[in-house]
RNA sequence: GGCUUCGUAGUUCAAUGGAUCAGAAUAUCAGAUUUCGGCUCUGAUGAUAGGGGUUCGAAUCCCUUCGAGGUCACCA
């Protein structure tokens, strides 16, 4: 049990004996006391105001007095406008150096019998990743990691979008431009590859309806009478069909999109527990909404299309199945949720997709439970927004995308560039070297994406994530490389108890926060939100370099001194190490 | 246009309805140290888009004006 947990337990036993009232621990409002006032922690006592009858500040008196004399947690308490600050015992916070300090598990909470699925990632197979996805990877796989540590057990999950018209596209394409050329043959990385044919069949498209137009055709018309748009329709009801030969190129060029996934994921160090493709999910989906057009929910129109009416609740009819009976978007997920949940009977379902997606998911999840799909109810989004560079956003439609893998090597680049220049490396392998490169590239991209509030909108800087100053992953990283340099020097850490040492404020502060740790966990799982320990982290960083500037650890005054000393740094360490982990970035012992 | 998300220092981000001073980072200016590691630390300057309301107390909740995204396909 953490302080404050232990503080609300006591405060709440105080309200019991002096008030003969009960107030429930979760419903007291603990904060950490403002540096300008003195104490650690303080109870705000405005909302007892009213259950106790009495005014703030008298309450606070008597609470504060109570718990002075009732327990040996307080030193001292002053009242102040209705807010009862509590000045804590040292030795509180040298007993939790002396007991957490080596506890491998500080941090990590026991199983609390829930399960969770997290699907991220998430991408077409007619293209490669775009840098903008990356914070979608970046989260979902933080996220699944937060989870875990918070108790739930937890199953990461990627749902492949690996058919429709969009892909024929890339397929028609490459029929007839491309010659038979293979990743093999050119070199070119599976998805690029496919990517490219996907671009040139929007090429190709649009000056085959330039052409129509400037014959007298009226633009619409152009657009649906172009050839190769009707070739790409054409493939996608033989796909539909089951025919052999575009089956066998489907897979063909599907295959080289996964090569190029797989070597995109494993530089990212993302990993999945379980991969599910549309393909498999789409005809499961068309049953079930056969299934919802007996109970009624469903309703067919004239043409034979199939709709939902969600007028009721404020919403549109949607298409669910359209008047040739193939299947839409919805159609597939709707068959892919029924999917996981048979899978898993998971309690909750987090589905990580940008915030241009919020009204589908709100559509998907009302037309789930009003079929009376198991697991309906369970359906999180998590949305996130849109991220733009500093000289102006991308979008994937317009063409000028940025790509995820041009942007990692970039990143690695910069990194290699800034370490070569301040040559600090002595003594590092070739292999080390390379490690290293990707553990400071990536560590700043993860980071720096990471610590924004996933539903906001962000910018994202290359040059100030890789920066050494400020709020940044390499920051973070030096910081743990540092204490790691320390502990190097220190090779005789002593673990007898430091009952003869008082510690100074620099010192309390740093363990305070330390303390928290596990709070800034929970939080970050419940609000599905890993800028919660990207914050955290940083403070630590931060509160670390101030407390070496005064405090020196090898040179201590004392031997007990720098035992308790060097017990923080390894705690420090582990709390850096464990939380970078958390996010998905590595802790470098040297940089 | 309907629905929806958002608007905080020059810039990029914080702040479960809580304090007299809305925190950081960066940039700018001033200072300390240059020992455990590229430095690090301290201080100064600087912001809640405008207007109402709710309350002991509002960046946060409600209304409204203005501004910026997203979405409203038999696309995914």
């Amino acid at each position: 049990m953490n302080l404050a947990e232990e503080i609300k337990k006591e405060v709440s036993q105080a309200i019991e004996a002096i008030y003969k009232k009960t107030v429930p621990i979760d419903e007291l409002l603990i904060t950490e006391t403002k540096p300008e006032f003195e104490g650690d922690y303080t109870l705000v006592t405005f909302s007892l105001a009213k259950l106790i009858g009495k005014k703030p500040d008298e309450i606070a008196e008597e609470l504060g007095a109570s718990l002075l004399d009732n327990n040996d947690l307080f030193t001292a308490f002053n009242v102040i406008k209705g807010f009862l600050n509590l000045s804590i015992k040292d030795q509180v916070f040298l007993n939790f150096l002396n007991t957490t300090w080596n506890d491998a598990d500080f941090g990590t909470f026991p199983a609390n019998q829930k399960k969770v699925m997290v699907e991220y990632s998430s991408p077409n197979t007619n293209k490669p990743i775009h840098f903008g996805h990356l914070r979608n990877n970046f989260l979902g796989y933080s996220l699944a990691n937060i989870l875990e540590a918070t108790g739930n057990e937890v199953v990461k999950t990627n749902l492949i979008n690996d058919r429709g018209i969009h892909i024929c596209k890339s397929m028609v394409a490459w029929l007839h431009f491309a010659n038979g050329d293979t990743p093999e043959s050119t070199g070119i990385k599976g998805d690029h590859l496919v990517g490219d044919y996907y671009v040139k069949f929007n090429d190709e498209y649009k000056a085959q309806i330039e052409t129509l137009i400037s014959e007298g055709m009226p633009k619409e018309e152009a657009e649906k009478k172009a050839p190769i748009y009707i070739e790409a329709q054409d493939m996608l009801r033989k796909w539909e069909a089951g025919d052999e030969e575009t089956l066998s190129l489907w897979k063909k060029m599907n295959d080289w999109v996964y090569e190029g996934f797989d070597i995109t994921y494993t530089r990212l160090g993302i990993t999945f527990d379980r991969l599910y493709y549309e393909s498999n999910t789409y005809l499961l989906g068309k049953k079930i909404i056969e299934q919802g057009l007996e109970k009624g929910v469903l309703f067919k129109k004239e043409d034979g299309s199939v709709w939902i009416d969600l007028t009721a609740d404020g919403l549109d009819q949607k298409l669910l199945l359209r008047g040739d009976g193939t299947s839409v978007y919805i159609t597939q997920d709707i068959g892919t949720a029924n999917l996981k949940f048979a899978n898993y009977k998971m309690d909750t379902s987090v589905y990580v997709i940008g915030d241009e997606q919020n009204y589908h998911m709100q559509v998907l999840k009302l037309i789930l439970q009003k079929l009376e799909e198991p697991g309906a109810d369970g359906i999180y989004h998590l949305s996130y927004g849109m991220v733009e560079l500093p000289n102006g956003k991308m979008k994937s439609r317009e063409g000028n995308v940025v790509d995820a893998d041009d942007m990692i090597a970039e990143m690695i680049g910069i990194a290699k560039k800034n370490t070569e220049e301040l040559g600090k490396v002595d003594g590092f392998t070739e292999a080390e070297l390379q490690t290293l490169y990707d553990t400071l590239g990536l560590g700043a991209l993860k980071f720096y994406l990471l610590r924004v509030d996933p539903k906001k909108r962000m910018i994202f800087n290359p040059e100030e994530s890789i920066d050494f100053h400020g709020f940044t992953g390499p920051f973070v990283q030096y910081t743990h490389a540092r204490i790691s340099s320390i502990l190097r020097k220190a090779d005789d850490i002593k673990i007898g108890n430091s009952k003869d040492v008082s510690i100074t404020p620099g010192e309390k502060k740093l363990l305070k926060l330390i303390e928290h740790y596990p709070d800034a966990i929970l939080q970050a799982g419940r609000e599905y939100n890993p800028s919660v320990i990207c914050n955290y982290v940083y403070h630590v960083a931060k509160e670390f370099n101030s407390f070496l500037v005064d405090h020196s650890v090898l040179k201590a005054e004392t031997e007990s001194l720098k035992n308790m000393r060097l017990k923080l740094c390894v705690l420090t360490k582990q709390v850096i190490a464990d939380a970078l982990n958390l996010l998905g970035v590595q802790a470098p012992e040297r940089m």
